[in-house]
RNA sequence: GGAGGGGUUCCCGAGCGGUCAAAGGGAUCAGACUGUAAAUCUGACGGCUCUGCCUUCGAAGGUUCGAAUCCUUCCCCCUCCA
């Protein structure tokens, strides 16, 4: 947008059907035509947080695909050879390891090259694990007598984890859709170490200042505040200036003065006669996932009633009772007995 | 078609007749510590009407006092040769 380019967001509705193998050392399980429409929606849900609607044209693969015949595939897929394909460093890493490769994910880099062909593509972004595919646009360009695009690939950023890349599937992510509170907490949830990888790849932040701030961490400065500064940032970025500052305040309290937060979920539960155990209680109000589990909590001193540690765990709140409960340092409810 | 390897609790992976709700690692969660939901340390980690009981080791049968471990059949995955 801001270089004047006309941007074509392109959903891969129909290659989301073979699945890209890309960086996988398995076979990805294809998905059904719901389950990919379902994606698109969150897509762009997501993408509209970063680019601008009305500039923006969405694409679906599939518009050409399903036209494409039996006959069109073959021709496609003659134009490239298994040995060009084992290249691509997955797939080699897979065939050389003696892992299943199965014929369609061969077609994935195809069909996605065939993509730039249709959209006219000057210029397609990606992930650096996405080079293979992307370079291989440029070819089906040339092979269609078609003006060439350039590519532009971004490096990986890793997960909360630190290790995998960071997705969905893995768990080790942080959503742009996600609330102001939730993305605060998972930034501060980041290693003082990983921290930095993040600044550097995320952050609007000049990276001279960035290396300056890292030099006054290694000086012993609190790493804390770096981290606490970024958090701003990103919230602000995608739910705006006052969410981000709720979201830091409310870390504050709820952190560093161990403040029960003011917007915790209500809950109603209903006990017998003679009341309801607290393990089925916790279980009940969705602070635990089993009885079993809210019975471990307690042992560990990890639940608080009203702000008091509860260590009996035979301990029966009666009907009428309304009291807060908290498992661990996050996980609240108001609870009423019935 | 032939030969071989394998399916274990969220993931990886040990176990190969009893001491197995099943080693170890990862993930996760809790506690301590901390100006961080960092690091580190400690602990927990199937379910329940919880000092006991119930369900789990691809599925179904069987042998046995007793099976994740042995037998039978079946299902699924992988590799190599053709």
């Amino acid at each position: 947008h801001d270089l004047g380019h006309h941007v074509i967001f392109l959903i891969g509705d129909f290659t989301g059907m073979i699945g890209d193998p890309s960086g996988k050392n398995t076979t990805r399980p294809p998905l059904t035509r719901t389950e990919i429409e379902r994606n698109a929606d969150t897509y762009k849900a997501q993408v509209f947080r970063i680019l601008d609607a009305d500039k923006t044209e969405i694409a679906y693969n599939s518009a050409w695909m399903d036209k494409f015949t039996s006959a069109d595939m073959i021709k496609l897929a003659a134009t490239h050879t298994v040995a060009r394909m084992l290249e691509r460093d997955d797939f080699g890493k897979r065939y050389k390891s003696n892992q299943p490769i199965a014929i369609h994910e061969f077609l994935y880099p195809l069909v996605q090259g065939y993509d730039s062909v249709k959209l006219k593509a000057d210029l397609e972004l990606g992930g650096t694990d996405q080079k293979f595919n992307l370079l291989m646009g440029r070819e089906l360009q040339r092979y269609y007598h078609r003006p060439q695009q350039c590519i532009l690939t971004m490096p990986l950023l890793e997960g909360l984890d630190g290790v995998n890349k960071m997705s969905k599937s893995l768990g080790n992510y942080i959503g742009i859709t996600e609330s102001p509170n939730e993305i605060f907490g998972k930034i501060m949830k980041i290693s003082d170490e990983l921290m930095w990888r993040y600044l550097e790849l995320l952050s609007f932040e000049p990276i001279g200042k960035i290396v300056a701030r890292r030099e006054a961490v290694k000086q012993g400065s609190n790493p804390m505040d770096v981290k606490f500064d970024f958090a701003k940032e990103v919230v602000g970025r995608f739910h705006g200036l006052m969410a981000a500052q709720n979201a830091a305040r409310e870390f504050i309290a709820r952190h560093q003065q161990r403040e029960v937060p003011d917007d915790i979920p209500t809950v109603t539960v209903h006990a017998g006669a003679d009341g309801i155990a607290i393990a089925n209680l916790l279980k009940e109000a969705g602070l635990t996932a089993s009885t079993s589990e809210a019975l471990r909590m307690i042992t560990q001193g990890g639940v608080k009633l009203d702000g008091e540690k509860v260590s009996d765990k035979a301990l029966k709140l009666v009907k009428g009772a309304r009291v807060v409960l908290q498992v661990g340092r996050r996980k609240f409810a108001r609870v009423t007995v019935v």
